[in-house]
DNA sequence: ATTTTTTCTTTACGCGCGTAAAAAATATAT
DNA sequence: ATATATTTTTTACGCGCGTAAAGAAAAAAT
């Protein structure tokens, strides 16, 4: 196919297929800007010759770059893992080419991807932030630097909107459940949680606890960082060693917490779930990638990655189409569903 | 700190600082290439007016882009997740930016990022290939254009250099532990899979076996695609009822393969586990981040994923420094370690 | 066939930086 | 202090493309 004379640019790649360069880039830029016949020329020229014009070249004249970035707090979280790779597709669907980031828990890389996505002149940015570990100035500047929507993970004022879920409705859907099904449970969360989320949620249970007339009773390990499952682990071990626990029921603030604390029951030979004969019902919260496969599986509360992210994508693109329309900071919650399994 | 002055180019902060472009070019380029004091006067000035060069134009200058592409062919798989999140840290620390890629599980992506990639002149490139599914021809012509490391799964001949794991070792020492401890395992594998290893892994059970003076048993299960906890759960359960599996003990291709069977075995009420009392043992390879957190904890053959993270971007980094040095295709394949859990 | 509209070509400039060569300034060695 | 080596400045060109303006050509409408 491909023939023996070398395209180095678009000059010499017009001109092989009898054409001015404006009209070229005109076609680059919007195939459906050039006549029919014109872009049927410039489509078998491109056959024949395969050149692909320089990204840099284009993206220094540009004031958008047709490039929308992508950061996560942890890429190797299945979560983010998942929501990335949606969004990643759901960026090129939308004709934008995606720019993956992780701030891999701290807050200088965080920063440090906030100054190479400055200088990248993206379309916009998504971004769920490491919350209570980001440095919050360094993500307020740069929200007003670049059009940014936050996700996961909000942070108040920053950013022109938030998609997350409606944490206080997935923890009040599963206290109900848990306490419809049984007993009312005990809350399980880490003390100082890397993610807002965990707030909201134990404000959830504390509330739900309390319209069912219940007092309410939290359970905080310890642990920094993002290892979850050994936090999980570690503090259920401590908690069920300790008798701390007073229920037999367990709703941990999240999956990941849940399958170390899950882990944790194994270890002290406690049977988990439903069962008449069991020892302890446990559930989490974000029905994370692998909890179908715990044992027992994790009863938990589902969200809808593709409406996130696919709302975060919309809302990003709305937000860039309007210019500097409205000044209002728009949120968007989306529900859980809750996904009953053997664990409670 | 940010003056009222807006620097908009490298003329103007050159002005600025009161020294010429060029210098501040080289400054960019290497600090360490102007003389200290000068450098100092930079690095003030820096603090003062926040300017940073714009990435588009001195990359469309520069032949290499101090930039490695890294293309993993399922980024929320957290094998690749993990290894994509290290490898990303230390192209930073050698002083290169990272840019992520995930394929998706589709050769048509995987093609794509190629197109990307080559238009992008990295320094180099990191490559886990789809496998099997990777367009063998598109791989290839890739990597003739842009120096490219594969890892995790090879293809014959193809880029400048592979590392990975040696997976007969993996399969021999997992046969040899469970031969001894008790009795030589059935292979459970997918049919079709995705990734060149698992026939490497299959051939290192039948000589393992052999070796032991064993008859090789093979359970291959149905299932396309990337899902392979789901894959490993229905086959497992088909193998289960059929009564197919004739040993008590199983040695999974890979682990996530192994997650789902486990699910299966507790979905057919079998107890898992090494203890007198227990129905089967379930082992696996790879030591997955969730291996450890199953019931019974998975024991399986865990890879270094430091070690060959760092391997391969050194053997990179040197293949890109010695130009075209040696026309050999250094392979190194890293052994693998037994984890003994509770699962086998 | 003529006018109008759309599309294309020509010409020309700018984007922000790399980089080469030669001259000037500065630092180091003698 | 003078010679030598190093660093910086000046000057100048090029990278590959966006884009604007004006005229030419082609297509569509009358």
């Amino acid at each position: 196919m491909a023939e023996t004379i070398k395209i180095r640019n678009m000059e010499e790649f017009a001109e092989a297929s009898g054409l001015s360069r404006p009209t070229v880039s005109k076609f680059f830029n919007d195939p459906d800007s050039v006549r029919p016949a014109t872009r049927k020329r410039i489509e078998e020229a491109l056959k024949r010759y395969d050149y692909r014009p320089n990204i840099y070249a284009i993206n220094q004249n540009r004031r958008l770059t047709k490039t929308i970035g992508i950061v996560v707090p942890y890429l190797s979280d299945p979560f983010f893992g998942e929501i990335t790779r949606v969004l990643e597709a759901k960026c090129i669907e939308a004709g934008y080419s995606a720019s993956l980031f992780s701030s891999n828990g701290s807050h200088e890389r965080e920063s440090k991807v906030f100054d190479t996505l400055r200088s990248m002149k993206p379309t916009g940015v998504l971004l769920a932030p490491l919350g209570r570990l980001s440095d919050q100035d360094a993500v307020a500047s740069f929200c007003q630097d670049v059009p940014t929507v936050l996700f996961d993970s909000n942070i108040n004022d920053v950013g022109r909107a938030f998609i997350g879920s409606d944490n206080a409705q997935f923890t009040a859907l599963m206290v109900e459940y848990l306490y419809r099904s049984g007993e009312p449970p005990t809350f399980l969360e880490m003390k100082t949680p890397p993610n807002p989320n965990a707030r909201k949620r134990r404000q959830g249970y504390i509330m739900a606890m309390e319209n069912h007339g219940l007092e309410p009773f939290i359970i905080q390990i310890e642990g920094e960082g993002w290892a979850l499952e050994d936090i999980g682990l570690q503090g259920g071990l401590h908690t069920l060693r300790s008798g701390a626990l007073k229920t037999k029921t367990v709703l941990c603030s999240n999956d990941r917490l849940a399958i170390g604390f899950l882990a944790a029951c194994h270890q002290e030979g406690l049977k988990v779930g439903l069962e008449d004969d069991a020892d302890i019902r446990v559930a989490g919260q974000d029905d994370h990638p692998f909890s179908r496969y715990t044992y027992p599986p994790l009863t938990t509360i589902a969200q809808d990655y593709d409406a996130i992210s696919r709302w975060a994508l919309d809302t990003l693109l709305a937000l860039v189409d309007d210019e500097k329309a409205s000044g209002s900071r728009p949120d968007t919650l989306f529900q859980g569903r809750l996904v009953m399994r053997k664990s409670a």
